[in-house]
DNA sequence: TTGAAAGCGATACCAT
DNA sequence: ATGGTATCGCTTTCAA
């Protein structure tokens, strides 16, 4: 078994001493050009790379970002995006050197030992906050903790955190658009979590546009999960036939994947006797019948931006918000006019 | 700010050494028992804990263990098994000071970059390795590497690596002769991925089971995307009535559901029409119309069996298999007999 | 059983 | 611009 370059080998390979080498390699002022490139030409022959554990103790960095993922047990297996998410956040990552530190745990008890133990040792160097609550106690808790972090969405608390956005606004209001030129009188939307953000601004959003467009709009809360998704369609369709919605907006895919199951199982065919839509668009939507109208969306996008936004900001430069390209449109199958009931 | 304790804040806290203070803390014999406690009250008492980085620079470990996923970005979001089976990990990684380092790669090179990279900066202990292919060159990589690891499942060629392993054999069996109970006399199988070894083996054992049921049996290979399973059932469906099978069996559920959604969409009603199972139970399949009969899975109890199973390996334990309990027949309303055509 | 001192592999400061 | 040396926090000899 070889034994690893070290940092010695490669300033003696050069021969210049090991300070030097330190200085050439990390790109710092005050070094010879033709020095630079002779430690760099030795560093790379004889393959040298930086220990991390070394550099970390002596930088106090970790070369590493955090992702705590909590997820209700119950829900846990049917969130499309992370996978894709955190593959965009590995293109980045890997470029530039870094590790991704996952952990996933199941209630708010365990999430805060997570940001902190992960913080306390020097584990992570930033973490990146997905799916914010309303007052979410995690950006306090961040700035107690002294590290640094990117959320996706802006927190409604005040923060020094820079945050990664898409307007999800035009989307929702061209679907809800398209469902009225339908002809649907009567739109259901079953809500997200009301305690996080963006299944609130959703909702916001949805009852914004159909007041607009003068329709009845009906809000089931949920809490994002399916069983909760089937349990409001049930709800819904048991309503008289006179004030039922004839169109079903889900707050997410897996819920109107789900909600489409109750519906036809009730014997309504889709989208004749409803129309059924997601509102942020997972791949599994595709594939379900009929496949399903939905808002778009790219994971692997998000995970791209948020991961050069959080390691800019540890790389010391200005925090600053990125924006996305907005939430579009997906008409498929499972939207139609409505059926005249007879 | 406050500095944070190190083991030199201990040793003067106790009125010892730091030498012997990182005896006592690592439960190394040779330390009056007295004392030991007098060092651990210390410890406790000003907050100590052992900076991750400072430790691995001596003792050449990471503390962390590694996850190297490789997906297709067209099956990504599709795959149910991630979430659940991490979120087992976690919960013995955080009680042995473990993190977890996760990385998502779409193709082969990546995958390889990946486990050097992590490997050869020591960023940690060992990697779990999910989906064993045939031949698989992970293994072999391993070795050369010099670094432990995990197999879900037992892989086919020479290993010294532990296994985790759950056996489907009985599970298969019971769904095909239930199946065949019903009365099909002509079933499916929309098979995943030969190049996997859990895929392979599924296919294999189904087809032993049907022969000695004397059942006609067909098999189609997918590569386990949701797409492939419903371009498997429309080439199913177009058979001629006669030979046209009256159940499927699909590799897993995210297929069953998108098999589901072609037979629907072709105005087959299941189970009357057509019976439809997954193999490899997940949430998805209680949710949708009619609810999916498969196997049962427990992916949390993976991730804690393959935790502790290479933590074990890393602490200098020798290496032992464990097996899960046995995947067992879960019906719901997706199968049923067939109706006899007219 | 305990203390003192030498590393681990890098960074950073102070000379020159 | 370059070399020498202390330092990060911990583990591990080697003496006593």
């Amino acid at each position: 078994m070889e034994r690893r370059p070290t940092i010695v080998d490669v300033a003696r390979q050069a021969g210049v001493s090991k300070g030097l080498v330190s200085l050439a390699l990390n790109d710092r002022p005050g070094v010879n050009q033709a020095t630079k490139e002779r430690i760099q030409a030795a560093a790379a022959e004889i393959g040298w790379r930086p220990n991390p554990a070394a550099r970390s103790l002596t930088s106090r960095r970790a070369y590493a970002l955090g992702l705590v993922v909590k997820r209700d047990p119950r829900i846990i297996e049917t969130d499309p995006f992370f996978a894709a998410f955190i593959a965009g956040l590995e293109t980045v990552l890997s470029d530039r050197g870094q590790v991704l530190v996952l952990s996933v745990v199941p209630d708010a008890g365990a999430e805060e030992r997570s940001y902190r133990s992960l913080a306390a040792d020097g584990r992570v160097d930033g973490f990146i906050l997905t799916d914010l609550l309303r007052h979410d106690r995690r950006i306090a808790l961040l700035a107690e903790l002294g590290v640094r972090g990117v959320t996706l969405g802006e927190p409604d608390v005040p923060t020094t955190l820079p945050a990664v956005r898409r307007e999800y606004e035009d989307g929702i209001d061209d679907l809800v658009r398209y469902l009225a030129g339908l002809g649907h009188e009567r739109i259901a939307h079953v809500a997200g979590n009301e305690d996080m953000l963006h299944g609130r601004a959703r909702r916001e959003q949805f009852e914004r546009v159909a007041a607009a467009l003068g329709i009845e709009a009906r809000v089931v809360p949920t809490d994002f999960s399916p069983e909760q998704g089937a349990d409001a369609t049930r709800t819904l369709l048991a309503l008289d036939p006179g004030v039922r919605p004839t169109a079903i907006v889900y707050g997410n895919d897996p819920m109107a994947v789900a909600g489409m199951a109750v519906a036809q199982g009730a014997g309504l065919r889709i989208p004749d006797d409803l129309s059924v839509t997601g509102l942020d668009g997972s791949q599994i939507g595709q594939f379900v019948y009929p496949a399903l109208t939905t808002l778009d969306n790219d994971p692997v996008e998000w995970g791209r931006v948020v991961a050069s936004t959080l390691l800019d900001l540890v790389d010391g430069h200005e925090p600053v918000d990125r924006s996305l390209t907005p939430a579009r449109l997906i008409v498929r199958g499972s939207t139609g006019a409505p059926t005249p009931r007879h």
